[in-house]
RNA sequence: GCCUCGGUGGCUUAGGGGUAUAGCGCGUCCUUGGUAAGGACGAGGUCGUGGGUUCAAAUCCCACCCGAGGCUCCA
């Protein structure tokens, strides 16, 4: 059954004329108008006839539910066959409308037109955004109604061009694989020890929300001088703050350095391209309309949602030699930018404009894709550990056709076994999108939601799109298979993963804490009087990272106290004693626990190389505010 | 776009027809300190904007703007 609902002001219609199939009616039928009404427009098909009573009861639940949305409480149901080409027999047709007229008249103000005449109608559309939709409908398959099994479910990505539409009745397939290579249905999967995946399948699957309150990083991501809402802006454009720019700034040297350790060239490309440029217009009618768009001049221009124009565009003119494959490219895209739903945009899980380290590498043909696919995917879980977030934290998702899993399987099994934990699986029976196989890394926060981090995905149709060309060793042109990477995901996003980590171990009693190579204050040094002041400087020299010194007028509890706010991983306290021995009473945050701090005494030297040790082949910057608290600005 | 909630000194907030709380922060002073908030005093607000009702509106009503959460939609 084809569904056209429309919100209007009013409708009418008058009879003007029967045709063969009409059903015989009174005159006070002939016209009717109704004012507010939803209206249905209905057309009752073939596929309807095998199951009428649940072709019924499935648009009744449709009409209702938008009925209630838009709340309406006329209802005009409209036979109106020009809305599909495999119309059910007329009998049918009357019989499926009269039962939803029927169903509905116990809640609403319900009013039909006559079925099989020509109509003169008007219709007033509010326009607003959930004033038009429309509707497939098809019956369950029998009448008693056997449920589709849990784990096929409609696509999630949203696949908006005409070429796609045709093919959206496509299913994915959940499974669960365990490393010993065994593909469990996921609906049916005992998820006991593994219940951060369990909460990661049943948000990819059923897309089931619990969500009632803010994510606690957000709270944490004010109150630590991190990130910031800024009204000013659109949202999802945050605001960075002196913190926030340093961590971020560590994480993306962290990440660009380890992409140049793979032999990745670190690139710039422009943030905005030209909506009319054929290639890229080919590209975006792939993608679903997510994108910032701005005029400039004459020109329609977007802003990118990811590197791979620049980089395509770019090696579309390069001479490549098979002997520079694999090659590749990396860059730390501030910004992307993505117009994403207004509802999903909440802290630092989700923006509107990110920076997203993109890496793409070109190989020269499947096999090769497939070993870069491998080192790349081990890249990534080192990456996200040494970020802090580690593999207990994350859930891994494999994404790939049925073909490519037929001809892969040990493959795929080994990637499962690499993490040595059960992970979730989506095939499809036929390609949709540019990728045969794709995975994702996902945190699940403190509230069960799940978001995306690290990805790989083989590309098999932009070499094509672009025409990206490499010469094999036979001096033939041949088209690269091409490797889409980003090795830590969104750079915001890895701190929401921290935020949320330390928010729920708090949560379990732990004391939260940030990696030492990222905290913003790695030691604070807190002088008891004014007259340890000179110690504390000198103490502060000795030290190799980014030390700060509270130097304010308060008192030392008070000191301690924010100085456990802002999670310094080491507390110095120095006073009478400490300038005697020449020591430092240190307080190790990583090993405290709440209430009961642990305290060691030890010399500047020692703590100097336990720091250094910890922070060793970590990018490092000096201190992103003054030294001294008491010229520091508040920024909250 | 729709629904819900909200907008009160820099921040967090109480209140709610008679121009207004409190905490933090900020400033000055006292205190020169030994591990999770020392004390006193002070400055700072036309209560989001515009209209309406009223003797009187921050408070009630309407519209709008902005924010958060949810829903929905999108070639």
């Amino acid at each position: 059954m084809q569904l056209l609902l429309i919100h209007s002001d009013y409708i009418e219609y008058e009879v003007k004329k029967s045709t063969p199939v009409a059903e015989k009616i009174e005159d006070s039928f002939k016209q009717g108008r109704l004012e507010e009404a939803l209206t249905a427009f209905i057309a009752v098909e073939k596929i309807d006839e095998s199951n009428v009573e649940g072709a019924i009861s499935k648009a009744v639940e449709e009409i209702k539910s938008v009925a209630s949305q838009v709340k309406a409480e006329n209802i005009m149901v409209y036979p109106y066959a020009h809305l599909s080409s495999d119309l059910s027999s007329p009998k049918a047709g009357v019989t499926v409308l009269k039962g939803i007229e029927e169903a509905l008249s116990g809640e609403f103000n319900v009013k039909r037109a006559p079925f099989g005449w020509y109509k003169a109608f008007k219709i007033s559309c509010k326009g607003h955004p959930l004033s038009e939709l429309s509707r497939s409908i098809v019956p369950d398959e029998s009448v008693s109604g056997s449920e589709p099994p849990a784990c096929i479910a409609p696509m999630k990505e949203e696949v908006v061009s005409e070429a796609l539409k045709a093919e959206s009745t496509a299913k994915s397939y959940w499974h669960v694989l365990t490393p010993d290579g065994t593909l469990h249905d996921a609906a049916s999967f005992d998820f006991t020890g593994h219940e951060n995946l369990g909460k990661f399948v049943d948000y990819e699957i059923s897309k089931k929300r619990a969500v009632e309150k803010a994510p606690p990083h957000v709270e944490l991501m004010r109150r630590l001088e991190i990130a910031d809402y800024e009204p000013g802006s659109d949202s999802g454009n945050m605001r960075y703050y002196p913190k926030g720019r340093l961590m971020k700034s560590l994480l993306e040297n962290y990440v660009l350095e380890e992409s140049s350790k793979v032999g990745a060239m670190e690139v710039e490309t422009p943030i905005m391209y030209d909506m009319n440029h054929p290639t890229l217009k080919k590209y975006l009618d792939r993608f679903p309309a997510r994108q910032y768009s701005i005029e400039s001049d004459k020109r329609q221009l977007f802003l990118r949602f990811a590197a791979c124009f620049g980089q395509f565009l770019m090696n579309h003119d390069m001479t490549i030699s098979y002997k520079n494959l694999p090659l590749k490219m990396v860059e730390m895209t501030r910004y992307s930018f993505r117009k994403e739903q207004r509802g999903e945009l909440v802290g630092l899980r989700r923006l509107r404009a990110f920076t997203m380290p993109d890496m793409h590498s070109l190989c020269a043909d499947m096999e090769q894709a497939i070993s870069q696919f491998e080192d790349q995917y081990n890249m990534c879980i080192s990456v996200l550990d040494k970020i802090g977030i580690k593999l207990d934290d994350f859930e891994v998702a494999i994404r790939f056709t049925r073909d490519f899993y037929n001809e892969n399987k040990d493959f795929i099994t080994n990637l499962a076994k690499t993490v040595d934990k059960p992970v979730l699986i989506e095939m499809w029976d036929t390609r949709f999108f540019y990728f045969v196989l794709k995975f994702e890394f996902n945190f699940v926060d403190a509230l069960a939601k799940a978001s995306a981090l690290s990805t790989v995905q083989i590309d098999v149709e932009n070499a094509e799109r672009y025409d990206i060309n490499y010469i094999d060793s036979n001096g033939n042109a041949n088209k690269p298979v091409i490797l889409h990477c980003s090795p830590s995901g969104a750079i915001e996003r890895c701190i929401y993963g921290l935020l949320e980590k330390e928010a729920m171990k708090a949560e379990e009693g732990g004391v939260p804490i940030l990696p030492l190579w990222l905290s913003p204050t790695q030691v604070r040094v807190i002088p008891i009087a004014d007259k340890h002041l000179e110690y504390a400087i000198k103490v502060s020299e000795q030290l190799n990272c980014r030390v700060d010194i509270d130097d304010r007028e308060d008192t030392v509890g008070k000191k301690i106290r924010e100085a456990g706010r802002e999670w310094v991983p080491y507390v110095v306290v120095v006073g009478d004693s400490e300038v005697e021995s020449g020591t430092v009473n240190v307080t190790i945050r990583a090993e405290s626990e709440p209430k009961k701090p642990l305290k060691v005494e030890m010399t500047p030297e020692e703590l100097n190389s336990k720091i250094s040790s910890e922070i060793e082949g970590m990018p490092y910057k000096g201190l992103s505010l003054a030294k001294m608290l008491s010229v520091r600005p508040k920024f909250l």
